[in-house]
DNA sequence: TGCTTTTTTTAGTCTTATCTAAAAATATTT
DNA sequence: AAATATTTTTAGATAAGACTAAAAAAAGCA
């Protein structure tokens, strides 16, 4: 019986399952709380409510985390916000700094149909603008080969940008303005112990990188 | 102050838009129940509201109009539905038939510059897949030249047809079925007096037409 | 004109999703 | 282990948008 979801709840169930990814432990209440900006008890009502519609399981003061279905149902909204980034991207010519925000919208439409066809209008992405992966109809993501973060890397390393860690538009942007995009080749030239910086070159420049920034990029060694 | 509403609210203003140019007169609290498939005592809250934002002018057991903003807003509304509906069908491959409800959904999303882009994407389409003019980012429509509907043609007339007055899926499908879609030119062969119905060439085959059909075919005469 | 019917509004209730304030449970620290 | 701090839940309130039932206004008619 396919349970028809608000917004919010199809919002709180993705927030779950990216939290639940980082730790690997049921959700706190307070921690949900921070990720969708609302109070504690307004989260307390939300998990209550999920937990009756057996998309998660609810222990009073010990977190919750997905059942089988509720994860199907965050696959099928993550699936959904990045199939209409990539379209954003590809075929409306926006920067990978402004999609985030309007395919959070798109991601609530409800259609398989449209869904599907845009799927395949899109011819079959497996990854989006930011490197995450796309699950498939049936909520199959493929796995990628070793990769890493990219201040990870030795000097001399040789590496392609595969992935963000933070998809802020501040840092897209901030990538964007040092040419740094999927695909971009980087040879790590320099590393500062002091602060963690490095130096690396791309397209016949270098470019000097914060831990900060290096940390949130990540690569895979060609 | 670009006034951000709901859902509900732009389907009011839309439905209030659409029966005002029926009627060109102020639309009843009755009517715009039935439009909306809801409650007299919904619709009578709702108009209250809206007319507190100045979306529309509201004179109890008089009915309501919209305002010039609230037409701008309609116009907005259905800029982006039938954007969308025209997306569904050419880059898709949507039937005609099968778009409504999710450009229903569509329309809400909010983002000029999506709205925008789509339509340069598009092409900037002046007409929908069922004939319907798309306004403009101003909110301009271009006006057709002598439009009419195919029941109200003579003997041996040949026309095109540009358009349907009825939109629901199953009028569409009955279309498709008998090879009439937009563009379809069409010669009238025979009239029946007793039941206004007639007989329609296209294709070099005859087709028998009831009077509900061809009156919700719009056509321009060659 | 006065009576009846229809239309519209008012008053009060419900649900979803939020909030605040206070209480209860759990964690931390001394 | 007791006291304190933090986290979480409960209780009660609010706003949007819907509903029902009843009252009020407008329209139709004899």
């Amino acid at each position: 019986m396919e349970e028809i979801l608000t917004q919010s709840e199809e919002n709180y169930i993705k927030a779950i399952f990216s939290l639940y990814q980082q730790t690997n432990a049921p959700v706190s209440t307070n921690d949900l709380a921070e990720r969708m900006e609302t109070k504690a008890s307004s989260v307390t009502d939300m998990v209550r409510r999920l937990s009756e519609k057996s998309l998660l399981l609810y222990t009073k003061y010990k977190g919750c985390e997905l059942t089988k279905e509720g994860e199907r149902t965050a696959l099928k909204t993550i699936r959904k916000h990045r199939l209409w980034e990539t379209f954003l991207v590809e075929k409306l010519k926006f920067g990978w700094d402004e999609v985030h925000d309007i395919a959070e919208q798109l991601e609530h439409i409800r259609s398989v149909k449209l869904t599907d066809q845009l799927d395949a209008f899109l011819d079959f992405p497996k990854f989006d603008p930011h490197g995450d992966a796309i699950p498939d109809k049936n909520g199959e993501i493929v796995q990628r080969e070793k990769s890493c973060k990219l201040s990870d890397l030795g000097l001399e390393s040789e590496a392609i940008v595969i992935g963000v860690a933070d998809g802020s538009p501040s840092f897209l942007r901030y990538l964007d303005k040092h040419q740094i995009t999927l695909g971009t080749k980087l040879i790590i030239k320099e590393r500062f112990e002091f602060d963690d910086s490095m130096e690396v070159e791309l397209n016949d420049t270098v470019l000097s990188l914060s831990s900060a920034a290096s940390s949130k990029i990540t690569v895979q060694l060609v």
